[in-house]
DNA sequence: TTGCCGATAAACACTT
DNA sequence: CAAGTGTTTATCGGCA
C-alpha cells in the first residue's frame, strides 16, 4: 500500500515503448460479450494499440507452391484429356447407346479430378512471375510426357476395351462404360503420371514436399481419391500386358512396387471412396478406374455417392434434396459442374482437409510425446489416439520429406493443441474459472501453445493475475509498465487483440488488487513487478490438499477437464473414455500418485542446480523427469509450493521464478520460443540466480505487503 | 448453502 | 480537457 502512494507522484508517462504496440484495430467495443461498452475508464482506450503484427502472414510455403504446381500440371493434363475425349469418342469402339453421356463424363470426372484450381485462382495466389515459371516448367515437363504417353495410352485403351468386351457380360452399364472408362483410365493414369513425376522430382531432390501436398488434390480430396488398392492394381494391370507406357513413366528408376506403395499410402489417408467397390467391372479388369465412381456416375454407382447422402447433396454448402441418385447425379452435373465456383469450392475443401490432416498429425505427434513423457506406452493409445496415429502415419508415408508441419499455422479457432476443448470456452464473457492455477503451469502451457494463442481468438485459460505475472517474469528485469503489459497481452493472445476494453480494465484491476503485484518507480516511470512470495501465498492452501501437481499440463482447465485430477479420480477412470474427459482420465489413470511421487523425488534431487544451470536449456539433459518438474516448478505460477517459507508438501525452492520455465517440449517447443531465457528478451543470464535477488531487492525495499 | 475467488463493470482520483 | 493510470467497490458466477 505504501508503495503506491509513495510512488504515484513520480509516475511519468510510461508511454515510452508502448505505442509501438499492438492491437489491430477492432474498435474498442466490449468485445467480451458482456458488453458494457461504457467502461469509461481506461478500458475504452481500445483504439490505439497497434497489434504487434509479428504473427500471421500470408506467405506461400514451398509446399504450397508445389501444390499449385501440381495442380497446374494436372490442369494441363486435364485439358489434354478433354481434347482427347472428344477425339476418343469417334473411334466408336463401343456400342454405347449413351454416347451422349460421354460428353458429360468428362465434366463430372473433371470436377472430381484433382485439378481444382483455375488459372485465375492460381494467379491470384501466385505472383505472375512465379506463375509463369511454374507453369512453363510444369507444362513443359508434363506435355512432354503426355505426348509420349498418349500414343501408348491409346493403344492401351483399345486393348483394354477389347478385353472388357470379350469378357463382356455386362448389360447396359457397359455401354456407358467404355468411353467413360477410357476417360477415367486416362485421367487416372494422368494423375498417376503426375504423381510419378512429382515423386521423381522428389527423389531427385528437386522438390521436397509433403505427401499430402504432393498427392495434393488427388488424395486429399475425398472425391478425387483413388482407392488405395486400386492403384497397385492399376499398375499391375497395365504393366502386365506389357505396357510400354508404363515404362516410360517409371523411368527414373522408380520401381513399380515403390510407386505402388507410395501411391497407396498417399491415397490412404483420405480413406475415401466406399462406393468404389461396386464398380467392379464385369470382367474385373481395370475396374480400377471405375473407382472414379461418381464421375462416371450415371449408370454405375447405383448404390451410393460420396456426395450424396440422406437424400441430399452433400456438396459443401449445397444440401439440395434429391430423391434418388439419378436425380442427384443430374443435380451434380448441372449445379456442380466444372466451373469456377465448383473449382473454388473444391479447392477450399481441399484446404480444409489438408489443414485437418496437418493438424491431426501435429496433435498426434504431441500426444505421442506426451504419453511417452508420461511413461505411457504410445502403443496403447486409447481409442481416440488410435485413429490419430494411424492417420498421421498415413499422411506421412515414410521416405518422403516431411516438411515442417508447423508451416501451416491455422489461425483457426481450433483448440490449443495441448488443450482439450475445455479451454475453449470460446471466448465468451465466460467467466471461466481458472483452475489453471492448479492444473497448468502457465509458463509451460503458454510456451506450448504459444502459437495457438497468438493466432486463435481463444480466450486463454489463465487468470489475469497469472498472465500478468507471466508477462512480468518474462522480461529480463522482471518489471513492466502497464502499457508493456498491455502489449504483452496483445502480442501473446489474439484474444486480447480483439476484446480490448474490458481486459485492460481487468488488468489494472488485478494489478491493484493483488498484493503480489507491486508498483515500483523506475526510470521509465512506474513499473510493475511481481512479488513471488505474495503470489505464492495466494494459493497454496488449495492445491496442496487436493490437487497435485499435474504431470503434464495437458489440460489446463476449463469446465470439462478442469483439473479433475483429484486423487480420488483413479477409480472412476473408465467413465471417461469420452474424448473430452479422456485426457483427464488418462492422467488420472496414470497413477497420478506415482507420478507425483517420482516428480517430487526427481525434483528433490535435481532441484535447482539443474534448473538454473545453463544446461537446462538443453532439454536433453534433463530428460524425462525434469520436464515435469520444470513445468510445475517452473511455473510457480500455480502449483508452486507455496513459497520457500512454508508448505512442506512439495519441495519448495525459494523462488526460482520462471526461469524454470524452460522445459522441453515435445515437438513444438523449438519453434515456439524457448521458454527458457524467458520468452522475452534474450537475456538468459539475467534470469538465473540474479532474479531471486531481484525480487528480494526490489520488493523488500518496497516493503511488501 | 456458504464462502472464496476471479471476472467484469464502473466510479473516482490523480497525473501527464 | 482528454487520456492514461491506479484504486476501489460492487456484482455475478463457478467451484469446493
Amino acid at each position: 500500500m505504501m508503495v503506491e502512494s509513495a510512488s504515484e507522484t513520480i509516475r511519468s508517462a510510461p508511454s515510452g515503448q508502448n505505442g509501438v504496440g499492438s492491437l489491430s484495430g477492432q474498435a474498442d467495443g466490449s468485445g467480451s460479450g458482456s458488453g458494457a461498452g461504457a467502461a469509461g475508464t481506461a478500458g475504452g482506450g481500445a483504439g490505439r494499440d497497434a497489434a504487434a503484427g509479428a504473427d500471421s502472414n500470408g506467405e506461400m510455403s514451398p509446399a504450397d507452391l508445389l501444390h499449385f504446381q501440381q495442380q497446374q500440371a494436372l490442369q494441363v493434363a486435364r485439358q489434354f484429356l478433354l481434347q482427347q475425349a472428344s477425339g476418343l469418342s469417334s473411334p466408336g469402339n463401343n456400342d454405347s447407346k449413351q454416347a451422349a453421356s460421354a460428353v458429360q463424363v468428362p465434366v463430372s470426372v473433371a470436377m472430381m479430378s484433382p485439378q481444382m484450381l483455375t488459372p485465375q485462382q492460381m494467379q491470384q495466389i501466385l505472383s505472375p512471375p512465379q506463375l509463369q515459371a511454374l507453369l512453363q516448367q510444369q507444362q513443359a515437363l508434363m506435355l512432354q510426357q503426355l505426348q509420349e504417353y498418349y500414343k501408348k495410352q491409346q493403344e492401351q485403351l483399345h486393348l483394354q476395351l477389347l478385353t472388357q468386351q470379350q469378357a463382356g457380360k455386362q448389360p447396359p452399364k457397359e455401354a456407358l462404360g467404355n468411353k467413360q472408362l477410357a476417360f477415367q483410365q486416362q485421367l487416372l493414369q494422368m494423375q498417376q503420371l503426375q504423381q510419378q513425376h512429382l515423386l521423381n522430382l522428389q527423389r531427385q531432390g528437386l522438390v521436397s514436399l509433403q505427401p499430402n501436398q504432393a498427392s495434393g488434390p488427388l488424395q486429399t480430396l475425398p472425391q478425387a481419391a483413388v482407392c488405395p488398392t486400386d492403384l497397385p492394381q492399376l499398375w499391375k494391370g497395365e504393366g502386365a500386358p506389357g505396357q510400354p507406357a508404363e515404362d516410360s513413366v517409371k523411368q527414373e528408376g522408380l520401381d513399380l512396387t515403390g510407386t505402388a506403395t507410395t501411391a497407396t499410402s498417399f491415397a490412404a489417408p483420405p480413406k475415401v471412396s466406399p462406393p468404389l467397390s461396386h464398380h467392379t467391372l464385369p470382367n474385373g479388369q481395370p475396374t480400377v478406374l471405375t473407382p472414379r465412381r461418381d464421375s462416371s456416375s450415371h449408370e454405375e454407382t447405383p448404390s451410393s455417392h460420396p456426395l450424396y447422402g440422406h437424400g441430399e447433396c452433400k456438396w459443401p454448402g449445397c444440401e439440395t434434396l434429391c430423391e434418388d441418385l439419378g436425380q442427384f447425379i443430374k443435380h451434380l452435373n448441372t449445379e456442380h459442374a466444372l466451373d469456377d465456383r465448383s473449382t473454388a469450392q473444391c479447392r477450399v475443401q481441399m484446404q480444409v482437409v489438408q489443414q485437418l490432416e496437418i493438424q491431426l498429425a501435429k496433435e498426434s505427434e504431441r500426444l505421442q510425446a506426451m504419453m511417452a513423457h508420461l511413461h505411457m506406452r504410445p502403443s496403447e493409445p486409447k481409442p481416440f489416439s488410435q485413429p490419430v496415429t494411424v492417420s498421421a502415419a498415413d499422411s506421412f508415408p515414410d521416405g518422403l520429406v516431411h516438411p515442417p508441419t508447423s508451416a501451416a499455422a491455422p489461425v483457426t479457432p481450433l483448440r490449443p493443441p495441448g488443450l482439450g476443448s475445455a479451454s475453449l470456452h470460446s471466448g465468451g464473457p465466460a467467466r471461466r474459472r481458472s483452475s489453471d492455477k492448479f492444473c497448468s503451469p502457465i509458463s509451460s502451457e503458454l510456451a506450448q501453445n504459444h502459437e495457438f494463442y497468438k493466432n486463435a481468438d481463444v480466450r486463454p485459460p489463465f487468470t489475469y493475475a497469472s498472465l500478468i505475472r507471466q508477462a512480468i517474469l518474462e522480461t529480463p528485469d522482471r518489471q513492466l509498465t502497464l502499457n508493456e503489459i498491455y502489449n504483452w497481452f496483445t502480442r501473446m493472445f489474439a484474444y486480447f487483440r480483439r476484446n480490448t476494453a474490458t481486459w485492460k480494465n481487468a488488468v489494472r484491476h488485478n494489478l491493484s488488487l493483488h498484493k503480489c503485484f507491486v508498483r515500483v518507480e523506475n526510470v521509465k516511470g512506474a513499473v510493475w513487478t511481481v512479488d513471488e512470495r505474495e503470489y505464492q501465498k495466494r494459493r497454496p492452501p488449495k492445491m496442496t490438499g487436493t490437487r497435485g501437481l499435474l504431470p503434464a499440463p495437458a489440460t489446463p482447465h476449463g469446465p470439462p477437464f478442469t483439473c479433475a485430477l483429484d486423487p480420488e479420480a483413479p477409480g472412476e477412470g473408465e467413465r471417461g473414455l469420452r474424448s473430452p474427459t479422456l485426457v483427464k482420465n488418462m492422467i488420472s489413470s496414470l497413477s497420478y500418485g506415482a507420478l507425483n511421487a517420482s516428480y517430487q523425488a526427481a525434483l528433490a534431487e535435481s532441484s535447482f542446480p539443474i534448473l538454473n544451470s545453463p544446461g537446462m536449456l538443453n532439454p536433453g539433459s534433463t530428460s524425462s523427469l525434469l520436464p515435469l518438474s520444470h513445468d510445475d516448478v517452473g511455473a510457480p505460477g500455480e502449483p508452486l509450493p507455496s513459497n520457500g517459507s512454508s508448505s512442506p508438501p512439495r519441495l519448495s525452492p525459494p523462488q526460482y521464478s520462471h526461469q524454470v520455465q524452460v522445459k522441453e517440449e515435445p515437438a513444438e517447443a523449438e519453434e515456439d520460443r524457448r521458454p527458457g531465457p524467458a520468452l522475452g528478451p534474450p537475456n538468459p543470464s539475467t534470469a538465473g540466480p540474479a532474479e531471486d535477488r531481484d525480487l528480494e531487492e526490489e520488493l523488500p525495499g518496497e516493503e511488501l505487503s
